[in-house]
DNA sequence: ATTACTAATATCCGAGTAG
DNA sequence: TCTACTCGGATATTAGTAA
């Protein structure tokens, strides 16, 4: 069974070092590295790493042996469990720190809103680029939908105007657009620029909502449906 | 931009006093907490709670507001980049320390064989178990099928033996098991009794392997292609 | 109630060094 | 070279309080 112990004050420290150790983790769970080595992947001294490691073979995280060279460190199935916990928790962490949305399968009317004339004119003058012609949609859960919506009541939106279509004869409504970033929640250094519109005025169920971005964002950030990508928006926290 | 800020000794107290109050957020990257409550949290006193706050402020990790009862403490965009890149790093971490199978949609003939009456009675008499009528197909990286293939080494197999068939005159090879367990990712405590399909005999590509178990693992896990599974074998580490 | 200062103390770290 | 012990000094934590 895997162990729910938790990290507490007493190995914090512990905690870190076996992440250290795990970073450098060449093949089949095994690090060869010396205690002058692991002190300075730590910024500690040697004597400060040997004691470590013997903390974390007193815990049952690693095995080792000791070579004339080095020592060569295996990661127990017991420390393989503590790296997968924290994994989990911090999972789980992140669904209320950031806004996450999940790729969903897309009904196609986006793109046909997005090339109409009258709006895909005022997207590029108003939003600084040039959208792809087509939305990806998000679903976002309850917590998710609530933060976006009280975010977004402190951001000023992008106005879309409306306008009449002399051919059809129909007229199409005003849109509100704000301003985001996106990013795949694996590589968040790496944002695009985009644009939520919305979700208000959306056809969608209520927790989904509608992105902009120049690119098309299955291929560029490589998504499936079920993907999931974070929303930020431009508000000082 | 997101800080490329590492985790060192001089502050890693403060890392897991922030991954901490994170575990509490209730809303809006709020959280309500004394500093008597957060001693609690960290295993320490309330002086030491109240300082590792006003560090959690100089960092820039967080921001607060003092009231009578309680503090009222919100997350920074720092502090939420702090949280991502512990996660982004553990996720590479795991790739390395558990052996991870990417779910393929599978071509049918793995429920073919299994099918077959004369693997089928085995299956079920020497795996523990009756499976379902059909295999998961997982897609392993190339460190990930080094990995397993050196611990299958270390394996005895479940061995499933050949036959001929009267009626089709066909005769049918034996086939090697590996016992083995299941979970996803996200949730490593809930393990399925499964069995890894020998690699060596498998028409896949070389880097894809099938798993037999006794429920739907599709619906059993709720996957989706692309969902990441853990492979646990039964070795001592 | 709170938070947080100061002073006392407990814990941790690294230099020196042995095996 | 390695690892890892002892022990004095550095650092962190807490008790006692103030605000």
């Amino acid at each position: 069974m895997t162990s729910k112990e938790e990290i507490s004050p007493e190995n914090y420290a512990n905690w870190f070092a076996l992440y250290q150790l795990c970073k450098h983790i060449e093949h089949r769970q095994t690090i060869n590295i010396s205690s002058v080595e692991f002190g300075k992947l730590l910024n500690l001294s040697q004597q400060t790493a040997s004691r470590r490691i013997n903390d974390l073979l007193e815990l049952g995280w690693i095995k080792r042996k000791v070579e004339k060279k080095s020592q060569k460190i295996v990661l127990t199935k017991r420390g393989s469990d503590v790296m997968l916990l924290m994994y989990k928790n911090l999972k789980n962490i992140l669904e209320s720190i950031v806004i996450l949305g999940t790729v969903q399968s897309g009904m196609k009317e986006g793109a046909y809103y997005v090339s109409i004339k009258g709006y895909f004119d005022q997207f590029q003058e108003r939003l600084g680029f040039l959208p792809y012609k087509g939305t990806l949609n998000l679903e976002l859960n309850s917590t998710n939908i609530d933060l976006l919506r009280e975010k977004l009541k402190n951001i000023k939106p992008v106005i879309i105007s409306g306008f009449e279509d002399d051919k059809s004869e129909r007229s199409y409504g005003f849109v509100d657009c704000y301003d985001c970033f996106i990013s795949r929640i694996d590589n968040p250094d790496d944002k695009i620029k985009a644009a939520i519109l919305d979700i208000k005025r959306t056809h969608h169920k209520e927790n989904i909502i509608e992105i902009l971005a120049e690119p098309y964002l299955r291929d560029y950030f490589k998504l499936k449906d079920g993907d999931k990508l974070i929303i930020e928006l431009n508000v000082n926290r």
